[in-house]
DNA sequence: GATTCATATACCTCAAAAGGAATATAGTCG
DNA sequence: CGACTATATTCCTTTTGAGGTATATGAATC
């Protein structure tokens, strides 16, 4: 992978915010909405770049498009990934990130990274937990 | 320093080769053009660009601006350019960039980072090594 | 099939920036 | 001071891409 095709992932705030969080694990939309208080336009389109860049993954389950890092990134990328996690400890706003994904913690452990819709908004209709784990 | 300004000046190919050999040692304007194979003006831009960033710091030695990176980088400045260092190590087109700096040595040993012109041309005028190296 | 939910994409606007040609600026030397 | 060297900057063109509005697409459910 072209070190170049990194950074230019990496060059875009809301990209760099997606990638730090997924480092905690794979991510629905919504949740990337609840976790990065950021519109959904926004994020598919930053995730769809990411995607085409082999930077993420996708996986479909039901209604819910769960985005992971790569299970087996070339090693430039492993090592970015990680210079990232570090430097990002120090940095606000990355911290706010983080503090709004353990607040999320709890409802991810009940659905999985695809759920019934972003935390602030009350369910319309309960979703079973077997059918987003099933796969 | 945030995080994704470091990126945003990562995320050109000629300013990552720029930042890359300059680990190495200082350079002035007409080196880069030799080592990195690029003219004069678009070097010129990609540098003003990083200066203005705090990426690269600048010393006039007579005719030459001497660039180099800063000598007390903040952390996450240090650790992404530790990890550009590591990953560059396996790509051609940073290989080939240090080969032509290592060409260029003994040029250096005599001119320091300040020269006379480019390897490429013949000079025009010997210059003593002493006003170069003279601060 | 209609409805609903999740989310991708089309269309549009605007800004940033890469790069080249031309030229300005700063310094040196005779 | 004029000539020369090194290099920064201006002007211009083109490209890329961020982000918003509107809408299309895919899946689930009844």
């Amino acid at each position: 992978m072209e070190l170049v095709k990194i950074y230019e992932c990496l060059c875009d705030l809301t990209r760099l915010r997606v990638l730090h969080v997924l480092a905690r694990g794979p991510l629905c939309v919504c949740h990337f909405q609840a976790v990065l208080a950021e519109p959904q336009v926004k994020l598919s389109k930053h995730l769809a770049y990411l995607r085409a860049r082999g930077l993420v993954s996708v996986t479909r389950r039901g209604n819910w498009m769960v985005y992971a890092l790569p299970s087996a990134p070339p090693p430039e990328l492993r090592a970015n990934l990680a210079c990232l996690q570090d430097c990002a400890r120090e940095q606000p706003i990355f911290r706010r990130d983080l503090a709004r994904l353990e607040r999320l913690a709890p409802a991810l452990a009940e659905t999985g990274p695809g759920c019934c819709g972003p935390a602030t908004r009350p369910p319309r209709r309960a979703r079973p937990a077997a059918p987003a784990r099933a796969r």
